[in-house]
DNA sequence: CATGAATGAGAGTTCATTCAT
DNA sequence: GATGAATGAACTCTCATTCAT
């Protein structure tokens, strides 16, 4: 029987999505585990269970799945910093829900993953370029944004925002890698992270007593925080 | 004339030492200008000015290669851990200046290295283990010391050290990263980056005015910076 | 309304016909341009607008498709032989006029198309086979039938007219090929070509001005032929 | 034992002479055996006895190994012109002379050495440039010098000599081709062209009675040549 | 020890052909 | 019959490594 040509196309354009997804999913996997130039596409190709040349008529060559990758990666990127839109905090219980957001965000998989990818960034200018356009910049830009929003009345003076956020994401990034070389403190303690570096960036690293933020802080800061747990 | 045999062993040991800086040399330079798995040993034996097979009397493989690099950064990172022995700072001044030593001794060359470095230590379990081993361990073993030392008594209660410690570490490979991804942010503010993270990190991010370092910061810290640079 | 199964087969049969040619077109066409063995199927395919695996419907593989090629050439080439016809001419006449014939038809597509199929004719058997049989054979066949015809009586005695037709033949075929291979002189004076050809055969290489070849003949020929033997 | 410099690399030219000579000749072979596309890279370096990598150190790519059996033919192809120097001839004993001289390098081998060459000249630009300028060019620029003086004073008026080349030219390779395609009349009778195709030219398609070399002749040529006749 | 030609396993990629829809 | 995604054999070429000189 015949698909009307719509119908028909639709149901293509969801098989092509479907397999490119399955392609990616193989490749992350075995890149995930085996490093980028470990991996020969015949592996790829058969933990997705297709032949060599199917994946051709999905990526342009072998460089392209990273690309790929990057691209999907972007997609489930986007929605935490939408997530973060949350309204009614001040900058501090901001920071820790997008932080606590972040890093949970990262379970095994995902850290492999990102561990195959930074390595390539660090070395493929395509897929640099692709990787600053499509995350890096675009996260920035919503930062200063939204900090300059949240940064109280007659504060920001002395600090250049878009250099703390470059101090903060490098923190972050960093303490990536760190965890993906086993450091063992980061890799037990990540779940403290968000509030240390918190405390550490609004309190500073020697919080004088009486603090001085105490006073300015908001009132109820770990309430907050616990709030917002997701 | 024979030479005697000690002798001998110690000439040839000079030798031998030689040509592997010799060679290093070479594999530092075309793996920081084209990337670790795009360079050749035959571009590495041009670069170092010997055959493709000599390489093999010197290193086990190329991997080898970069082992034998990261063993010499490991000497020459040392250093800089040491001088900083500076004594008479306080925490904060001691900081700046460790900070300003550290990213000004990343010259375009010495950071082409380490972007070939880090991605293959992402992806080298070997590596990974070779450079925890003997860089990221010992310095965080040291800093962890000198920190204990420097920072005033009855202050570092509610801190985790060997976790703020990642932290700043981690701000640092970051800012590397982010440098590395030609962020322009980065690129143009490095040399503003350790004034702006000991401020972050001593005075919060959300510093009150009146500013409390100016009160509490050391009366020369310019000077004392420029006394210790190398 | 069931349609009678011989006009079936017969609209069959049309159809069927015309999507050979329609696929062959496209073959002339891509293999003219890039090439035997640079084209696949897939261009042959989009330029006859047709799916891949619709061309295995009407030819084996893609050899076949020359093959194809071949025998429509056949039949468009039997005619110009036909057309030559012409009465009334003398031998002379008959030769110029068929050889205008036959190098006008050499258009630029013409042309690449004989490049394809000639370098495929040197290298592929089963081709070179239909291409003897189907085209030089019978036009080998027909022309010494009518080179007998032509020649007046009493002057075909020293020739080997099988032999004289190759020759005549060989040189428009190696003409050809200077032409494929851009030969200036070739290209430019193309239609210079079949006077020049005539004359040369008819009148010979040094005709005398009040003619024959028979007063200013060397008079040793064949003796300065014979010393020269390396 | 040392060997001096000179003379190493002397010896070195000589080996790497060698190697190439050794590589050329089984890729002529292989090639004029099976075609070039369907031969592959595994088989030459087989048919050499050596192994596949060992050919890339010595040509570029499989191509290029084209150029090279084209660049020796050259070479050898160089001096049958320089052989034609022959002189006190006249233009019809120059010509039969040059005519053997040619037809008779053809044997089987070289014959399919041409097969594949020309097969491919008439598709690889490339080749066909190298062709052109190395063979065709060159035997053109000689061949019109050498007819020029030959040509009896006051003859040449109407003639194009550069176009009568191609012409004489065009057929010897066009009876190249026909031998190629094993058309039987040229293969049995290959060795009466050179006689036949003088006759042609300097006597004309349809020679006068009383026939001038008749006369002159040596007294049976003729009837010598037609019984050998197969 | 130095050399660098030889090696050959293995990689990415192509594309003629098949066949389920 | 038409389709075109899937197939996978086969290809060219690379390059880390070896080893005779």
């Amino acid at each position: 029987m015949l698909i009307m040509t719509e119908e028909r196309n639709a149901f293509q354009t969801q098989v092509v999505a479907l397999r490119r997804t399955q392609i990616l999913d193989a490749a992350t996997k075995v890149f995930a585990e085996q490093g980028y130039h470990r991996t020969t596409i015949r592996e790829v190709a058969k933990a997705a269970g297709v032949a060599d040349g199917t994946i051709y008529n999905y990526f342009e060559n072998k460089s392209a799945l990273l690309l790929g990758i990057l691209d999907r990666l972007n997609e489930t990127e986007a929605r935490p910093a939408a997530l973060a839109q949350a309204t009614g905090m001040d900058l501090r219980a901001f920071f820790l829900h997008y932080l606590r957001h972040r890093l949970a965000l990262f379970d095994q998989q995902t850290l492999e993953l990102y561990q195959v990818l930074l390595s390539e960034v660090l070395v493929n200018p395509e897929l640099r370029r692709r990787y600053v356009e499509q995350i890096v910049a675009p996260t920035f830009a919503l930062a200063e944004q939204r900090f300059s929003q949240l940064i109280p009345q007659g504060k920001q003076g002395p600090l250049d925002i878009a250099l703390v956020l470059r101090i903060i994401s490098g923190s972050f990034l960093g303490l990536l890698m760190l965890r993906v070389m086993e450091d063992p403190e980061v890799q037990t303690k990540w779940d403290d992270l968000p509030e240390l570096l918190t405390t550490m960036l609004f309190d500073g690293l020697l919080p004088d007593s009486p603090l001085p933020k105490a006073a300015t802080d908001s009132p109820l800061p770990k309430a907050a925080e616990q709030k917002e747990k997701d």
